[in-house]
RNA sequence: GGGCGGUUAGCUCAGCGGGAGAGCGCUCGGCUUACACCCGAGAGGUCGGCGGUUCGAUCCCGUCACCGCCCACCA
C-alpha cells in the first residue's frame, strides 16, 4: 500500500503518465481495424503561435472526445499538425530578419525560404511540446505539416484538377490589397471596421462647358484614377447629361464620360459617382460594361504611381489631404463632411487599411463547389451544433463570390504554373515541366504562392494520405466530428466541405461540426495583449496542473458560446482536483490492500442503493450531454455527483460502517463508485485519474482502454426518496443545533417524531446521530408538550426536538415557528388557488395535478404540526 | 442595410412550458483523524420592459429598449 500525498501533486505525475502513454503506442491508430473508427483531425495551430487559450479549450474538448470514444471501444485516431500559415509565418521571419538589419529582397527568395524552414525546424516544435504537457493524446506518428512533401502533392493534385476542370483561372480583377504585407487576400480575410473618415463632394466640370456634375467619396485621392461618371439610368437630374463628358481636373487630357449604369444609388450623395475601375470593385465591374479605361495610381506599397502626376511618391494618406487640397484651390470641392463614419476593410493578419486594388490573380470558381456543400448541410449530412451556425453557413455559401488564392508572397505552396515565354502557353502541372509543348525551355513559373487556406481545406483527407488511395484514408475517411471555433467556419468548415466532397467520393469530410466559442477573460472580455488579461494556459498547467486547466475549460463550455477563463476557475478546478484526490485517498487507506467487489449478493442498505442510483443518474446524464456535445451539462453533472452526493454524504455515511471494520459492502460501494467516476473523468481529467486508477487497481492496464461506463440498472426510486427525507432532516438538526447555539462539538439528545416516516427511518438513526453530531437520536410518536427544548420540522414534516430541558429564548423561538408557519400558509394557498381553478385540473396532465395535490397534502400536514408547536410553546 | 446571439443571485454564466441553478464572492460557525485546495449552516433573483398564446410562461409568439457578434460593392 503506497502512501498518497495529503494534495494532489500534477507536475510529476503528468510527466510519468505522458511518457508511459506515449511508449505504450496508446495513442495509435490501425487502419487494419476491425472496430468503429471515431476520427478528429486536429485544427492545425499556426506553426508561428505558441499555445494559447483558444487552443487549450479546442484541443481539450477534442481529446475528450477522443478518449471516450478510445474506452467505447472506437478505433480512435487523433491526427495532429501544424499550419504554414503563410502571411503569419513570413511576417515572423521578416521582423527577425529586420532585426539583424536584413530585408528579404536582399536576402532573395530561395535564402528567405530557407531562413524560414529553419525558423520553423527551431520553434515549429513549441506548440506539439505544449500539447504534450497537456496530455492531448493524438497520435504523433500521423503528425503532419501543411507544406510536408506529401500534403504539397495534395496542393498541387488540387491545384491542377481544377485548373483542368476551368474551376481554377487566372484574371485582372479589383482584389483586397494590404500594402503592408504587399499581398492580395481573399473577401474573407478582410476583417470591416467603421473609421471616422471623410465624405467630400467635389465637381467635375463638363468638357462641352456647358457645366458640371457632382460626386462624393470618402476616398478622394483615389480621384486621380477616375475614369468616368456614373448616374443611374432612370434618374431624371442626370438623364440630359449621360453621353457628355467631364474633364479631369488635374490630366486635362483625360475626358470622363457620363454613362448610365444600374448599381448606381440614387438616393446616395449627389446620386452621381466617380468612376475609379482600378481601386474599386463596383466601380470595375461598371467600367467593364462601359468600356472606360482603367488606370491604377498606386504601387504596391499603396503609394501614388507615375500615373499619379505631381502627387507621385506620396503615401495615400498623404495624397488624401494633398488632392483635397489641390481640388479646393481650383474651387471644386463644394463640401466636405467630417467626421463621415464608415467601414473600412483591414488586414486579418497586420490590421493596415485594405486597399482596393487592379491586379492579375488566380481564382477559383465557387459555385460549382457550393452546390453539393449546400446540398450536405441541408440534408443533415453535416450537422452543426449547435444548429444555428449551418444558417450562417448555408448564407455564406448560397452569396459566394470566387475565391481569390494568389498570395504575393515567398512562403507557402508555388502556384504549380509555368508560362512559355515562347510560345505565350500556360502550363498547370503535377511534375515541374522541363519544356513546353512547343518545345521552348523557355519556361517561367507563377511567382506567387497559394493562400493558406488552400492546403488547409485539404487537412482532413490530406493528412490521411490522399492523394493515395492509403489505408489510412480507406479506415479513417470521412472523419467523425470537426470541432472548431465559429470564427473559422467560412475560412476553413465550409472550404474542406466543398473540397472533400470534390475529391473524395462526393463524402463529406465530417458528419459533425461541433462549435464551440471563443476564450475570454474572468469578464467576459476578450483576451488581449494591450488589455494585458492574457492568461498563458500553460502557466496554469504549471501552476495547477493540466488536468484542472482541462476540467476548468470544458466546465463552461456550452456549444456555440463563449467561454471565460480565469485563474481563479482553474484553482476551483484544482481545488476539485484534489477532492477526488482526498476522496480516492481515503476509500485506499480505508481498504488497505483489499478491493471488496460488489457482487449480485450483496446486502445493500438503502443508502448503498442510493448513490448507485445517484451514479447511474450520473453515468446516464454525463453520456447523454457528451454526445450532445454539452460538455458545461456533463461536467455539472459530475461535479455535483461527487463532491455533494459521494463525499458529502456517502463518504461520512461510509465512514462509522468502516471503522467499525465488519462490513465490507460499504467499500464495496465506494469501489465501484470510485471506479466508475474515474472512468467517466478520464476524458477531461486523464492523469490523476490514471494514476488513482493505478491505485485502485495495481494490476489493471492503463484505464485509457477500460471500458466506458453505461447504466446499470440501478435508478432506485425508493431509495432516492428516503435518503431525501434523510438528508432534509440531519440538515434540519444541524441548523437547529446552530439557531439554538449548541457548540458544533456538543453532542445533545433529540427526538423525532416522522409519522409514516418512521420505520424506513429507523434503520438510518444512527446515520443521524452521526451526520448531524448528536448524543443519541429516539423515535417518538408525538413530540409531546413544548418546554422539553428547541423544535424543527422538515419541509416533508418530520419533527424534532433537542432534549435540553427548555428553551433559552422562546420568544426568538416563537418568531422563527411563526415564519415557518407564513411560509407554509403561503405555499397552501398557492397549492389551493391552483387546485381551485378548474380548467388546471382538467387540462393539466394527470400526474401534474397528482403531484400538486400531493404537495398540498404534505404542506397542510406541516402547517398544522407547525402550528401544534406553537401552541405548545405558549402552553 | 441585413442576419444571429444575449439581457437570470454581488460577479461570471448554465437552464428553457409545470414550485429558480452552478462556480466564485459574501455572512455565521468549525482543526468532525480523506481533503482548510476543507467541513457545516445561511443570506441573496418581480429570470430587461410591455403585450399575447396557454389551465399554467424565466422558458413559446409579437414588440420595444439596451449590449455583443457576423455578413454587406451606398461610393
Amino acid at each position: 500500500m503506497t502512501e498518497l500525498p495529503k494534495a494532489y501533486q500534477p507536475e510529476e505525475i503528468e510527466k510519468r503518465w505522458y511518457e508511459e502513454w506515449e511508449r505504450s503506442g496508446a495513442f495509435r491508430a490501425d487502419p487494419s481495424t476491425s472496430k468503429k473508427p471515431y476520427v478528429i483531425v486536429l485544427p492545425p495551430p499556426n506553426v508561428t503561435g505558441a499555445l494559447h487559450m483558444g487552443h487549450a479549450l479546442n484541443h481539450s474538448l477534442q481529446d475528450a472526445l477522443i478518449r471516450r470514444a478510445r474506452m467505447q471501444g472506437y478505433e480512435a485516431l487523433w491526427v495532429p499538425g501544424s499550419d504554414h500559415a503563410g502571411i503569419a509565418t513570413q511576417n515572423v521571419v521578416e521582423r527577425e530578419l529586420r532585426k539583424e538589419g536584413i530585408d528579404r529582397h536582399a536576402l532573395g527568395r530561395e535564402a528567405f525560404v530557407e531562413r524560414v524552414w529553419e525558423w520553423k525546424r527551431e520553434y515549429g516544435g513549441r506548440i506539439t511540446r505544449q500539447m504534450r504537457e497537456l496530455g492531448e493524446s493524438c497520435d504523433w506518428e500521423r503528425e503532419r505539416f501543411t507544406m510536408d512533401e506529401g500534403l504539397s502533392r495534395a496542393v498541387r493534385t488540387v491545384f491542377v484538377r481544377w485548373f483542368e476542370d476551368g474551376l481554377v483561372y487566372r484574371g485582372l480583377r479589383v482584389i483586397n490589397w494590404c500594402p503592408r504585407c504587399t499581398t492580395a487576400l481573399s473577401d474573407i480575410e478582410v476583417e470591416h471596421e467603421d473609421v471616422a473618415g471623410e465624405l467630400v463632394t467635389f465637381r467635375y466640370e463638363l468638357t462641352d462647358g456647358s457645366g458640371s456634375i457632382s460626386v462624393a467619396t470618402t476616398r478622394i485621392e483615389t480621384m486621380l484614377g477616375d475614369t468616368g461618371v456614373f448616374v443611374h439610368p432612370d434618374d431624371g437630374r442626370y438623364a440630359s447629361l449621360v453621353g457628355k463628358t467631364v474633364r479631369h481636373p488635374f490630366f486635362p487630357d483625360r475626358e470622363l464620360p457620363i454613362v448610365a449604369d444600374e448599381a448606381v444609388d440614387p438616393e446616395f450623395g449627389t446620386g452621381a459617382v466617380k468612376g475609379t475601375p482600378a481601386h474599386d470593385p463596383v466601380d470595375f465591374e461598371m467600367s467593364e460594361r462601359a468600356g472606360t479605361d482603367k488606370v491604377n495610381v498606386f504601387t504596391e506599397t499603396a503609394h501614388v504611381n507615375d500615373n499619379g502626376g505631381r502627387f507621385e511618391g506620396m503615401d495615400r494618406y498623404e495624397a488624401r489631404g494633398a488632392v483635397l487640397a489641390a481640388l479646393d484651390e481650383l474651387g471644386l470641392v463644394e463640401k466636405v463632411e467630417r467626421p463621415y463614419v464608415h467601414a473600412v476593410g483591414h488586414c486579418y493578419r497586420c490590421g493596415t487599411e485594405i486597399e482596393p486594388w487592379l491586379s492579375e490573380q488566380w481564382f477559383v470558381k465557387m459555385r460549382p463547389l457550393a452546390e453539393p456543400a449546400i446540398e450536405a448541410a441541408k440534408d443533415g449530412r453535416v450537422t452543426f451544433h449547435p444548429p444555428r451556425f449551418a444558417k450562417a453557413y448555408l448564407h455564406w455559401m448560397e452569396n459566394l463570390r470566387d475565391w481569390c488564392i494568389s498570395r504575393q508572397l515567398w512562403w507557402g505552396h508555388r502556384i504549380p504554373v509555368w508560362y512559355c515565354d515562347a510560345c505565350g502557353e500556360t502550363i498547370a502541372v503535377l511534375e515541374d515541366p522541363t519544356e513546353c509543348r512547343c518545345g521552348s525551355t523557355d519556361l517561367r513559373q507563377d511567382p506567387d504562392v497559394l493562400d493558406t487556406w488552400f492546403s488547409s481545406q485539404l487537412w482532413p483527407f490530406s493528412t490521411l494520405g490522399w492523394p493515395d488511395d492509403t489505408p489510412d484514408l480507406k479506415t479513417f475517411y470521412p472523419t467523425t466530428v470537426m470541432v472548431t471555433a465559429y470564427d473559422i467556419i467560412y475560412l476553413w468548415v465550409a472550404r474542406m466541405v466543398m473540397s472533400g466532397m470534390y475529391f473524395v467520393d462526393g463524402l463529406v469530410p465530417f458528419g459533425d461540426v461541433f462549435i464551440h466559442g471563443v476564450v475570454r477573460d474572468g469578464e467576459g472580455k476578450k483576451m488581449s495583449k494591450s488589455l494585458g488579461n492574457v492568461i498563458d494556459p500553460i502557466e496554469m498547467v504549471h501552476r495547477y496542473g493540466a488536468d484542472a486547466l482541462r476540467f476548468s475549460l470544458a466546465f463552461v463550455t456550452v456549444p456555440g458560446n463563449d467561454s471565460n477563463s480565469s485563474e481563479e476557475r482553474v484553482e476551483g478546478a484544482r481545488n476539485f482536483a484534489n477532492k477526488l484526490w482526498n476522496a480516492s485517498r481515503f476509500v485506499l487507506m480505508s481498504l488497505g490492500d483489499e478491493r471488496p467487489e460488489l457482487g449480485p449478493g450483496a446486502e445493500l442498505l438503502v443508502e448503498d442503493r442510493w448513490i448507485l442510483s445517484r451514479l447511474d443518474h450520473a453515468i446516464e446524464t454525463v453520456s447523454r450531454e457528451l454526445d450532445a456535445y454539452n460538455f458545461s451539462e456533463a461536467l455539472h453533472a459530475l461535479h455535483a455527483f461527487v463532491w455533494s452526493e459521494l463525499c458529502d454524504w456517502y463518504v461520512e455515511l461510509a465512514k462509522p460502517r468502516l471503522r467499525e471494520g465488519g462490513s465490507s459492502t460499504a467499500g464495496g460501494v465506494l469501489v465501484h463508485c470510485l471506479d466508475r467516476v474515474l472512468r467517466l473523468l478520464h476524458p477531461v481529467m486523464p492523469f490523476i485519474t490514471e494514476e488513482l486508477w493505478s491505485k485502485l487497481y495495481p494490476a489493471a492496464g492503463s484505464i485509457m482502454t477500460a471500458q466506458w461506463p453505461e447504466p446499470e440498472g440501478r435508478r432506485d426510486a425508493g431509495s432516492e426518496e428516503t435518503m431525501g427525507r434523510f438528508q432534509d432532516l440531519v440538515v434540519a438538526l444541524r441548523r437547529l443545533k446552530i439557531e439554538h447555539e449548541v457548540p458544533q462539538g456538543q453532542r445533545v439528545p433529540v427526538s423525532v417524531a416522522a409519522g409514516d416516516f418512521a420505520p424506513d427511518l429507523e434503520s438510518l438513526l444512527d446515520q443521524v446521530v452521526s451526520l448531524a453530531r448528536l448524543e443519541s437520536v429516539e423515535l417518538v410518536d408525538d413530540l409531546g408538550p413544548a418546554g422539553s427544548g428547541p423544535r424543527t420540522i422538515t419541509p416533508g414534516g418530520i419533527e424534532a426536538a433537542m432534549r435540553l430541558g427548555g428553551v433559552a429564548d422562546p420568544a426568538a423561538e416563537r418568531e422563527r415557528l411563526e415564519r415557518k408557519r407564513d411560509d407554509l400558509q403561503r405555499e397552501v394557498e398557492r397549492a389551493e388557488g391552483k387546485l381551485a381553478n378548474e380548467s388546471f385540473v382538467a387540462k393539466a396532465p394527470a400526474a401534474v395535478v397528482d403531484k400538486e395535490r400531493a404537495k398540498l397534502d404534505e404542506a397542510r400536514a406541516a402547517l398544522a404540526k407547525v402550528d401544534g408547536q406553537l401552541t405548545a410553546l405558549s402552553g
